[in-house]
DNA sequence: ACCTGAACACCGTTCAAGT
DNA sequence: ACCTGAACACCGTTCAAGT
């Protein structure tokens, strides 16, 4: 027989390396990144990490618990970069708005992990009680704030839930739109600050409290 | 040959009767209703519709098609009860919050249609001038009633576009994490009531303008 | 344990052909 | 004009088989 035939060309080593997980989930972000969710395909993800259409089931169970590990790892990462902003800033007034400057910019800077975090792609309560609690985690970083700044008399003495979900909205809205394209032209950190100055002292004039 | 033999049984008239285009509409929304974005296939619309699967074709140019029409009669949809929200109250401060309530209602109640507005589905800006046309409509509908309750000294005096656009991320944030289940177990009505006092008002407490 | 190819039941889209 | 079926190049997922 023909000495370099037989040779198999392409796969150098028979098995995947290292963590094939890892490189999955990396994989699958960078598909997002540039075909959106509605691009991502199992069987490209497995062709451009030179690994066979099916070795991805031997780590998870179908696509959707492939997107729910995308979306445990986007909450971890909102959460620890709250977490560092509280930390960062000694001044209440001053760490609250690093809070939401920091929530955005995680959003505008993966936004594949925002979109797959709350696109409802995952079927989230349902499938993944992990998932779950690492959204709750991150959520009670904004009310921890909320209720310690309440406590030093800053903020009006509302349910600190109901107070965290109003901010939660706002960001998430400004996050939203900026991903989605909808403030294409504008400068985020600029809506970001006019946000929070008027979520400080509101959008109505004077003392004018009618009737 | 056997008389029933060769009878074609499930089609009762060979052409679809009336208006292909707007069923073909109506349907996907009803798919998208109970099998989300996702789950919408060409083929399945047809065959609900007792058509071929490529019948669509005639009436849209492709699947991305299909859903800017979804988006396009979404926004002329939202516009319409904004309009008729500005209308209905003349009390200037309760028209603005029956905008506020209108906004989310509308996205609660036709989450498929807001789904497709905001979720990225439609490459939005590039293919389909219409829609964006329509989108910007709606967000002038704001804007107007914005300037408008400026001039009566009811609002501070920020440029009216960038007040509307913090507002819209509120509503838009509200109805996002209502729509994608974020909010279960909680009152939109008060949700919505809770935001537009805040709106107002502020979350900071007293005059404490500190340096 | 981890990976493989073949196979199944699906997709969106094109196209020559029918009425 | 409007609709059709066959065909193409894709999907996600299962499964018996290999190392």
């Amino acid at each position: 027989m023909p000495p370099s035939a037989a040779m198999p060309k392409k796969r150098r080593h028979p098995y995947h390396h290292g963590d094939l997980r890892r490189a999955l989930v990396r994989e699958a972000l960078r598909t997002i990144d540039t075909e959106g969710v509605a691009g991502l395909t199992l069987r490209a993800v497995g062709r451009r990490l030179g690994v066979s259409r099916t070795a991805l089931y031997r780590h998870f169970a179908d696509k959707s618990a492939l997107l729910a590990a995308v979306g445990r790892e986007g909450f971890r990462m909102l959460r620890e970069e709250l977490e560092a902003a509280v930390r960062g800033d000694p001044d209440p007034r001053g760490a609250f708005e690093a809070m939401g400057r920091a929530y955005v910019r995680f959003a505008v800077s993966h936004p594949s992990h925002y979109r797959v975090m709350f696109g409802g792609f995952v079927e989230s309560c349902r499938n993944d009680p992990e998932l779950v609690q690492e959204a709750g985690a991150s959520f009670q970083v904004l009310v921890q704030a909320i209720a310690s700044r309440q406590r030093d008399g800053l903020l009006h003495d509302d349910d600190p839930e109901q107070m965290a979900r109003y901010v939660w909205a706002i960001v998430h809205g400004i996050a939203m739109l900026v991903i989605d394209g909808q403030l294409r032209g504008r400068d985020t950190d600029a809506e970001v600050g006019y946000a929070i100055e008027r979520l400080g002292s509101g959008i109505l004039r004077g003392g004018v409290s009618s009737t």
